[in-house]
DNA sequence: CGAGTGCTTGAGCTACGTCAACCATAGTGG
DNA sequence: CCACTATGGTTGACGTAGCTCAAGCACTCG
């Protein structure tokens, strides 16, 4: 079986060559007219109940793909909201700002996952989005998505669905941070990976997790002592085998029983 | 200047003799025919830019109030999702189920906030909303809220504002269950509802918390001797004059600051 | 090959949890 | 009207999980 690593950098099906290609200082790429009716993960993304006029005009939606290096920032905090994005491959990290400039880890994204709905309230983002490798992105106009939504009832339920997962993921993440221990926040943030890398076709054992020590303290609330400690300790205890950022879990029902 | 503790106890606009009353063992009482056009919270629930004709649709959509007795459940977790709630008067909890039977506060809300919106991914409620205090809410059912949201695009804005609120409101949460000391979680948690009560008219710097220190300790993180024991310390560094569930609030700068 | 970055591990410290006693208030029944 | 009980809040004593500080190792990259 494929190991994450692998398909997570795979390039996009639009060949260079083929593509008007755009590049800013910034690292951010753009690559334009994608089609989401050719997409390979358009079943992360879109509902699957659209006929194909509809599925057209979603491509009409969707005007570009951005490339963002690694440590590079796809938006900030306080930067106007605009867009949402849906990530065709690599991965991102969500911040924000604490005061005296520490930062706070608030999500990790995969492909198939949505960023940037943090911004619709205020007309800003109130998180910065920072890749953690090569990324390609779809970038998805906010308003014309609001249009679509009130012409395609599956596309409204949609993204509805998905702003609701959002809130789902954090209320766990809350349930987390305010009941959990360490050993059982490592290993809960383990069985998550796994589970979403496996959704996604990818081996949900093993996998190459693209965040520091330092990234997983912050989102899970801890040190970055304290995480590497209870890799360790996960490992000694037999219940995974870590080696850096290369996981592999060896008895994911005694991870969850902690 | 009022406080909170008044108005949140008011009795709603609707006189019991006029209104077709059911009453549930539940101690869950239904209030047929509500008129948004009438409402007094109107403004916190509805968009501002709607024309009468569309304030007369949104009417159709409610067709009823609930009063929920304190300690009754308005849903649990699993119950299957039809409607979202937005709280008319008083205030509620909402609460997860650990294992082993533990339940964590992830929320409280009061008048005009919306409740149920974590049921839309998986059909079915994840989370539990408990009554503080005698409530009323107003019922509004997903689907019809929806279509309602396809022809009127100001509601369908507003719609996804409160839901993008709610995915702020969380990643707020995250943050401090992440990064904050247990008087920082107090003070923060003070300035919060301060600042909730405010915006709806009431007293920023007195009011009356429905919730108990247990509750407060679960939706913190922490323990209710630890609550206490805070509440207790900014009472001495003389931030705050809190009186059990009796709260005035002295420096809300200084709070601000921990 | 040296510098930078990330990871691991140890030693000591501390904020918070646990356990327990005690008080205040409110509702209940004789 | 007064015990009596239940519920919620406060405070103290003590233990410990995880933080802080620090050293050393492994990789990668110019």
């Amino acid at each position: 079986m494929l190991i994450a690593d692998a398909p997570m950098s795979t390039p996009s099906p639009f060949g260079q060559a083929t593509d008007f290609v755009r590049r800013f200082q910034s690292g951010v790429v753009q690559r334009l007219t994608p089609r989401c009716s050719q997409c390979a993960i358009s079943t992360l993304c879109n509902p699957a109940d659209l006929s194909s006029e509809e599925l057209a005009q979603v491509d009409t939606l969707v005007q570009e793909v951005r490339t963002v290096q690694r440590g590079a920032s796809l938006y900030r905090a306080n930067d106007a909201f605009n867009n949402v994005y849906i990530l065709r491959s690599g991965s991102f990290k969500t911040i924000v700002m604490h005061r005296e400039g520490r930062e706070q880890v608030t999500g990790f994204q995969i492909a198939g996952e949505m960023l940037g709905l943090d911004g619709i309230v205020g007309g800003q983002h109130l998180c910065g989005a920072v890749a953690l490798e090569r990324s390609t992105v779809c970038v998805i106009p906010f308003e014309p998505l609001e249009d679509l939504c009130r012409q395609i009832k599956p596309m409204q339920r949609h993204l509805h669905k998905v702003m609701s997962r959002e809130i789902v993921r954090e209320s766990n993440m809350i349930m987390l941070l305010g009941t959990m221990r360490a050993e059982q926040r490592v290993a809960n943030f383990l069985l998550n990976l796994a589970d979403r890398y496996g959704t996604r076709g990818y081996s949900a054992t093993e996998f190459n997790m693209r965040m520091t020590r330092s990234e997983i303290g912050s989102y899970l609330g801890i040190t970055l002592e304290t995480a590497s400690r209870m890799f360790s300790k996960l490992q000694q205890e037999k219940l995974v085998h870590a080696r850096g950022k290369q996981i592999r879990i060896l008895d994911s029902g005694a991870l969850a029983r902690l």
